[in-house]
DNA sequence: CGAATTTGACCCGCGC
DNA sequence: GCGCGGGTCAAATTCG
């Protein structure tokens, strides 16, 4: 099943550390990656401020942002940043032809947002249905039909010692399993704050298990619940939903910091075909990145909170 | 003592 | 239909 990220692709190019940006599908849904490295703590490396002005509230759902230590050493070492990309830029997908910023966003995406909110429910599964009346069930049922739609998730490695890296948010450890291929197990955990549906699962790539892969899922309705001021932005997970649709699949990039992205085929068996599809996809992402500074500006609100 | 984690059981979707 | 693997639940346990 979700066997979409076993080809994960890491590079360490650069000095220091760098991003790796994927997405990929879940079936209809996405989920981008990105790596950068965390040195030796548990913190994820900050955008370079000229990048993200920490002062400003930007809204980004770029978890590995939250921690930013806004330290101007870090400047280099930070390669990129990606946006949620909905069905639309992954669009690509299956053939990792991204699309358009402005590509309208398909029908699953739509069913993805509809499963946003039905998602907290389908959560609960049916374990608790017997609880629930006919009504709901069919409802349900119906639901399931649908193709059962995911969140949308955000991936991204890091490298660093400590598995559960610190995002600013409180998460709940709900459960952990042993991953197929991996000797890592991966753990799973949820927002605490109440009605926040946000999940994240956290593993080790078993191909170098210095690399910590944390995968989100949903965004946060809610700030920071802890105090890790000034850098971090309130709503940080919760972007605009227009902020996602207009960065689909997008980086953004850093002196040139080479980003990787690739979306996932639907072929996940094939490994070549994959390989070639993410150095395509690359390409192709690099090229994207030409607009970033008047995308960013449109990603990142500058209004004060 | 409440909150968080651990961990085995269970559910579900998917491929064969 | 069955088995497998991912994801979640919830009781037990640990922690602060």
């Amino acid at each position: 099943m979700s066997e979409d990220y076993t080809q994960y692709y890491y590079h360490q190019p650069f000095h220091g550390g760098n991003t790796t940006a994927t997405t990929f599908h879940d079936d209809d849904d996405s989920t981008n990656y990105f790596s950068s490295s965390a040195d030796h703590h548990n913190r994820l490396q900050p955008p370079p401020p000229q990048m993200f002005d920490p002062s400003s509230s930007y809204q980004m759902s770029f978890p590995g942002f939250f921690n930013g230590s806004n330290s101007s050493a870090d400047q280099n070492s930070f390669s990129g940043a990606f946006a949620a990309s909905s069905d639309a830029a992954a669009g690509g997908g299956g053939d990792q032809t991204p699309a358009t910023p402005n590509s309208p966003i398909s029908s699953s995406s739509t069913e993805a947002a509809a499963a946003t909110a039905a998602g907290e429910e389908d959560s609960n599964k049916g374990k608790k249905e017997d609880a629930e009346d006919a009504t709901s069930k069919k409802d349900g049922k119906e639901e399931k039909k649908k193709k059962k739609q995911r969140e949308e998730r955000f991936a991204f490695m890091t490298k660093s010692e400590v598995d559960h890296l610190e995002d600013g948010y409180r998460w709940r450890k709900y459960g952990q399993k042993a991953v197929k291929n991996s000797s890592f197990p991966r753990s799973y955990y949820r927002c605490t704050t109440q009605k926040c549906g946000v999940k994240k699962h956290v593993e080790r790539s078993f191909q170098d298990p210095s690399i910590v892969i944390t995968t989100y899922e949903g965004q946060h309705n809610h700030h920071l619940p802890v105090t890790l001021r000034g850098n971090m932005s309130a709503g940080i997970f919760s972007p605009p939903a227009e902020a996602i649709s207009n960065y689909n699949n997008t980086f953004i990039p850093n002196n040139h910091h080479q980003i990787y992205g690739y979306g996932s085929s639907s072929d996940v068996n094939n490994q070549q075909q994959q390989q070639q599809t993410f150095v395509s996809t690359q390409i192709q992402q690099f090229h994207q990145f030409d607009d970033y500074g008047a995308l960013l500006q449109d990603i990142i609100p500058k209004h004060e909170p």
